[in-house]
DNA sequence: TATTATGGTGAAAGCGATTTCAATGACAGG
DNA sequence: CCTGTCATTGAAATCGCTTTCACCATAATA
């Protein structure tokens, strides 16, 4: 591996001349025009390691999801992916598996292992996350959850599932079920639900707290609540549902007890996913920019890591939501 | 940053011992336990950085992927993540949008920079490729194409779509068409068609190469492709699909112009997407372990990697299929 | 008793960059 | 001619760890 001595000697300057070259310190347009030549000969690329070692950054960001196989989040990271190959940085990335200590876990592995940064795609925030989070040495910004004195990139789940309760309230006739999810997930779990609740008894049509059921955000969870809320009430006409996923899980559930191609109508999610939309024709759900969700937490993140000039640094960022199919 | 230095002092001994300690070489109970202690005190972490300028190992597999944001892709990341995680090891992900300059520049990035061995979950391989894979410097793993003389874990595209055409001929009354992908593909555009095509044929029931449309791995291509081929050939009767989600498209296609609820009996697919699964009750399709390759390759890379005992080295391997709902 | 092994040990030499620092020469101003 | 700037420069000091190497006990062997 040709390092950086070898181009020093190969062009007859100081290896300190070189590095100033590669950085941008004062170099005369002599030498610099040998060095140039002299990496091109040689190929010389430049070690990150040692590059790392001594500048203590590694151009790495931490990027912790819940899982890698969901279509929110698959996006999230998209949108990642891109800011940070344009700007030069590269994304390691971890998988909890929902296991909200292993996301304890990384968090920990990230700061004492080369990352400058770190994305956290939140699910449960415990006080123990909220104590990582506090004394994280390195950015970290937050996506999906909303965390006091954190920086977070979100969307206001409460008032997206209140405008989408209001808006079904009024469409649907008879009886209203509801599948959420584990309330520790806050966004996810505790604001849909209750924005559910407030949008439906907003608009005069309370939904029955004996006809709420939690699934685990998969699909077969989805299919298990729906078969049973159908079976022990077999008067309830509409499932909404915390995420696309469960829907799905639903609708299959619907269209099994009450004949095929009924579920489409009688269910609703969070999340817009594009299967859903193609095959169902589209059911009401809530559509959220994840994929700029992604690109303004990296960008954020970036801006604090690079010093830019603007005050643009950590801070929170609510983003839009748009009810689809009501 | 408290580091090693700090550790041996207050342990009373040298850091050679220190590191000795942590990389279990020699060193005396007495010792050790000395050590152990003012390493919890201090709460001291190695620094990956400067271990990994003196050993020129990183700990991080790169991962290089045409696109996140797909099932099956999401799916192989899991995989690979289980036993990187499960072995010590962290994922460098980068995400080429599929493009595959970008594949060649990531290759090389990460040839330079910092990992001891990369992932390839290839689309198209040029020759390009070829010379890339054969010149680098760190062992690498292909997933979902078959290369010669490249370590790479695959599934038998042909065979699977010859069984599927084989099987849905005598299954279809009427003509069938065919929505592919790029042959630059070998595996999902080429094998794919072919293998079909060879199943039909052998069924005695040819397809007619007027039929033949190609898609771009998106369901809007599905569903494009599909409204054309109905507008062209009104009495096509089913339409078979080189992925899932040009099947999805396909799908509602059929839906708009047939009505709804009659695509879901005329078209087939590849991947065995839980999705459509779930919401048409189970079109004809390949299921791929799509999670058991990435595992499979990513132990296959390690154990070289690690110089496993075992003669378990680079090879290639062949996954099963099976057909779905046929 | 003389000699090997053998388990332990620390000093010191890197790994390959960046960065400080003192030195240099050129040049403008006084 | 002297002095003060100023752009350039290379030697050398790190960065924090791993690993050789020489060396020392002590136990085992001849």
């Amino acid at each position: 591996m040709v390092k950086m001595k070898d181009v020093a000697e190969l062009a007859g300057v100081s290896s300190a001349a070189v590095s100033r070259y590669l950085n941008g310190g004062y170099i005369s347009a002599d030498k610099a025009q040998r060095i140039k030549q002299a990496i091109e000969l040689t190929g010389y690329v430049r070690s990150s390691q040692a590059r790392a070692l001594r500048t203590g950054s590694t151009k790495l960001i931490g990027v912790i999801v819940p899982k890698i196989n969901s279509e929110s989040v698959s996006r999230i990271t998209a949108g990642i992916g891109q800011v940070l190959g344009r700007r030069g940085y590269q994304m390691l990335l971890a998988n909890t598996d929902n296991a909200a200590d292993r996301e304890l876990e990384y968090l920990d592995l990230f700061q004492n292992h080369p990352v400058d940064g770190i994305v956290l795609v939140a699910t449960m925030i415990t006080d123990e996350h909220r104590r990582a989070i506090e004394s994280c040495r390195v950015p970290i910004v937050l996506i999906g959850q909303h965390v006091e004195g954190a920086a977070c990139v979100y969307h206001d789940d409460y008032e997206a599932a209140f405008e989408l309760g209001h808006a079904l309230a009024g469409r649907v006739d008879g009886k209203i079920a509801y599948i959420g999810v584990t309330e520790e997930d806050r966004a996810a779990g505790y604001d849909r639900r209750r924005g559910f609740e407030a949008g439906l008894r907003a608009a005069g049509n309370p939904l029955d707290s004996a006809l709420i059921r939690l699934g685990s955000f998969t699909l077969d969870s989805g299919y298990g609540a729906a078969r049973e809320l159908l079976s022990v009430a077999p008067d309830v006409s509409f499932i909404a549902c915390a995420t696309d996923t469960m829907a799905a899980g639903a609708l299959r559930a619907i269209d099994e007890v009450r004949g095929m191609g009924e579920g489409m109508h009688r269910v609703s999610g969070f999340g817009d996913n594009a299967f859903l939309r193609a095959l169902t024709g589209g059911i009401p759900t809530v559509h959220y920019g994840y994929l700029t969700s992604g690109v303004e937490a990296t960008n954020m993140l970036l801006n604090t890591l690079d010093g830019a000039e603007g005050e643009n640094g950590l801070k929170t960022l609510k983003l839009g939501h748009q009810l689809m199919n009501v």
